[in-house]
DNA sequence: TGCAAATAACTGACCAGTCAGTTATTTAGT
DNA sequence: ACTAAATAACTGACTGGTCAGTTATTTGCA
């Protein structure tokens, strides 16, 4: 088992930071959590910066693997559910979520931190999805006037902001709404637009 | 000019919280920019936290009259279009962008700002939005199927994803997109998804 | 002159980072 | 296998700097 300590510590750090932010966030909370004293963190990680930065990175480097979508001979309407839907749980995973408020929080101050993730997550996962669209799109079953990666980014961005406004700015309890619904229409909403189908046929 | 002080005091501590987030934000520097030393803060605010709140109330409270969205005799076309164009512009402000990232930043520390922000400018903005859908859908001029809310605020996240992922993460130095082709894409995308119209009639 | 507004100097708490000392683990000699 | 020596891991007290909040002093206006 070599190495458990810095790992120990990161995730630890990772908890204190998205509840606290960099700034707020003290070594010896850190420390506490990860079951050590703060001198420890000082033998694997030169400092407070350092250990945001790798802690991120490492987290980072982690959420690659997840979303693996291999678009065998998959039809318009899986494809657009499956994303709309892992995409809606991974904005409902609390950590998810607390990694993408803090990265937006501190991204000025961290603007390296920021375009690494843009790097390794959003355009991998988004050339990901766009792939997909794309040879649906040259099969004929979607519209191929359509930028796939900003197309493929937009919808996300329809789920994201379900994330962002019930979630973390806690708005469903002022306003609740379910999963259901919003997985109901963003997904209706990305295949056939507001203006609907001429022919509504199957479904 | 009755109390001129507070505002100018806001001000410039909104963009001090902004670039720096609470915790980093010093009322030194904020006292500074306002042209004031830090004294004068406490002659009109009781600390830090509460001109933070105060501060975000007054910005909040001014943002409600900016979106004046008049649904006269407008197409289903010209509505999409507007929603989309000023959503965009809007997050590209470099001003707005921050305030929301503050806001999602901050969202844990401060969760009752975080709920202000959602009652009193998403929902308002949102509830906007809706009612001018729903009164196209009742002209038969969009599908009356899907919940106006959650489709109005879809909406918004499609133009929301792209604010966070270039402007603020820094995309754009990394793969820069046009703010014409995410208008051209977002609205078609909206009005006839990826499917798009089965008639390709007009246009 | 009187007094509110503003300043500037000050205080005390907090916390990142350091380091001398302690404990645990590994190495190596018999 | 035993143990002494060496090394690595860890601790917790300490320091220096920062900053929110306070207080004493000055400014300027009616």
């Amino acid at each position: 088992m070599p190495q458990k300590r810095p790992v120990q510590i990161m995730e630890a750090a990772l908890g204190v930071f998205a509840r606290r932010g960099f700034s707020a966030a003290t070594l010896d909370e850190i420390a506490g959590r990860a079951g050590v004293t703060k001198g420890t963190i000082y033998r694997y990680f030169s400092g407070k910066e350092t250990l945001f930065i790798e802690t991120l990175r490492w987290k980072i480097g982690g959420a690659i693997g997840e979303l693996d979508m291999p678009e065998g001979q998959e039809s318009a309407e899986t494809l657009v559910e499956r994303v709309v839907r892992s995409a809606l749980s991974l904005f409902h995973e609390r950590e998810f979520l607390s990694v993408v408020a803090l990265l937006v929080g501190e991204a000025n101050r961290f603007p390296t931190v920021a375009k690494r993730y843009y790097r390794d997550v959003i355009l991998v996962m988004n050339r990901t999805i766009a792939q997909a669209v794309s040879v649906l799109a040259e099969r004929g079953k979607l519209r191929a006037d359509l930028d796939p990666l900003i197309a493929g980014r937009a919808l996300v961005g329809m789920v994201l902001v379900f994330g962002l406004s019930q979630e973390l700015l806690r708005g469903k309890e002022i306003l609740p709404i379910s999963e259901r619904d919003i997985a109901r229409t963003v997904i209706s909403l990305a295949l056939d637009g507001l203006r609907g189908r001429e022919s509504r046929a199957g479904r």
